[in-house]
DNA sequence: TACAGCAAAAGTGTGTACAGTTGCCGTGAT
DNA sequence: ATCACGGCAACTGTACACACTTTTGCTGTA
């Protein structure tokens, strides 16, 4: 009874470095189930039985019954007694606030990360994106899959910088705010070339405050950073609805 | 079998509020745990025994796993799999931190406060805070018991004004911060009667400032605010020890 | 005496049966 | 026709047994 090891470990890293619980069984379900919920095979508002996910999932309710719980440790779910768990909504508001506290919380990583100094590989992480991303739009627009190598890029920007934040508390909570549909750093929300390019500026910026250990100046720059990915956000989500 | 209802409902409200998992055991041996971790009956570092708790609590394992897992969810625990979980150990700069990170997320709570305009019920429960802070204050010195009731009163204006910001997700991070040792805003650590009064007097201009709908102004107070609770107990810290 | 290897014990992970609760549907009285 | 009540079905909550993993400590050997 081990093919499920075989089948798929999405994710995997992320959810152990978050301090997730949930054992070998349970991990896999839990990482199975967040899908179903980011996909939208279950929609929002939706019950989570727990014979048929036990079912669907080929495992019994117990590995089943932690991994809601640690979804709903998440914010993913909501739990009532007796009534089990639903699948949390998040109406547009909750996602634009979502980006108000990564805001707060990333300027804050910025500002510690700042206080606190760079490691030698973090430091070349950070430098080779910077040089990436700079390569990337020197060109002056965007090839076809370009905004998903920027997507990347900016992914180990943020990444590294809060790791450099040395706080576990503040990395979980910012992760939790990624989960958010649609609030994720890897989203790139701006599509416009002028406006990655402006991102990218900013990131030159923050990493020119750290090195001069000026934490409230990373701080204020990081905080505009991400409230401007949650303009652009309302801007593209204005243009199309 | 429902003589448990009867026993412990410690805080009970707290935890719903909080969209807290378990049902009617599991939510009170969470209660049970807690209390365990934050009283010490279980050291920082320490393994948290299944099968021990479970005798202990008299329950099964079961409600045990669950809350073991809340309590994860909400930091206090770490998980790693097949060996359980243990106690997360909390050295000074982690709580320094937290305050932090509490100063960032209430300063951004203010904001939303100040945006969003406050209910009828909150403006008369924080004019009511202010008030009987006032009349606290007023005698120029405290009496025995005093501060306990201005423990009260502080954590009336925050929890009212952290409803007050209409997010979720916000009011969970800033409670995980609160429940951190000695983080609460319940804690009132600076003991004396001046530096109360400069407290109490923030709670005033924060007021004033979300009247006057100025978000950002009452942002910044709020965050000045907390970090000066922080700055105390670094103080008083030093002092003892 | 130090160390490797193994075996027993302790502890966690999973499956499953059963108990308790909720919600729904049908029946009957008003 | 409507509402109240009772019983049934579905689902969650808890207990417990068994499987698997980790840890411990013992023994034999170098």
């Amino acid at each position: 009874m081990q093919e499920i090891e075989t089948s798929d470990q999405t994710d995997l890293k992320t959810a152990e470095a978050a301090s997730i619980r949930a054992g070998n069984r349970a991990l896999s379900v839990m990482e199975r189930i967040r899908n179903f919920i980011l996909d939208g095979t279950v929609s929002a508002g939706e019950r989570m039985n727990e014979v048929r996910l036990s079912k669907t999932l080929d495992v019994s309710r117990t590995p089943v019954r932690a991994a809601l719980q640690a979804l709903a440790g998440e914010g993913l779910l909501d739990y009532a007694p007796n009534r089990g768990f639903t699948v949390r909504e998040f109406p547009l508001n909750v996602i634009v606030d979502a980006y108000e506290i990564r805001a707060s919380l990333e300027g804050l990583a910025a500002r510690f990360a700042a206080e606190r100094g760079l490691s030698d590989s973090e430091r070349e992480v950070i430098e080779k994106s910077l040089v990436a991303g700079d390569e990337l739009l020197s060109r002056g627009e965007f090839a076809d899959g370009d905004l998903l190598i920027y997507r990347g890029i900016n992914g180990d920007f943020h990444d590294t910088l809060l790791a450099a934040a040395r706080n576990r508390m503040l990395s979980e909570m910012i992760r939790i705010c990624h989960h958010v549909p649609m609030s994720s750093s890897r989203n790139i929300v701006a599509f416009e070339h002028r406006d990655v390019r402006r991102r990218h500026d900013d990131h030159h910026r923050i990493y020119e405050a750290i090195m001069a250990r000026e934490p409230w100046r990373a701080e204020a720059i990081m905080r505009e950073h991400v409230s401007g990915v949650r303009a652009s956000l309302l801007k593209s989500l204005k243009g199309r609805v």
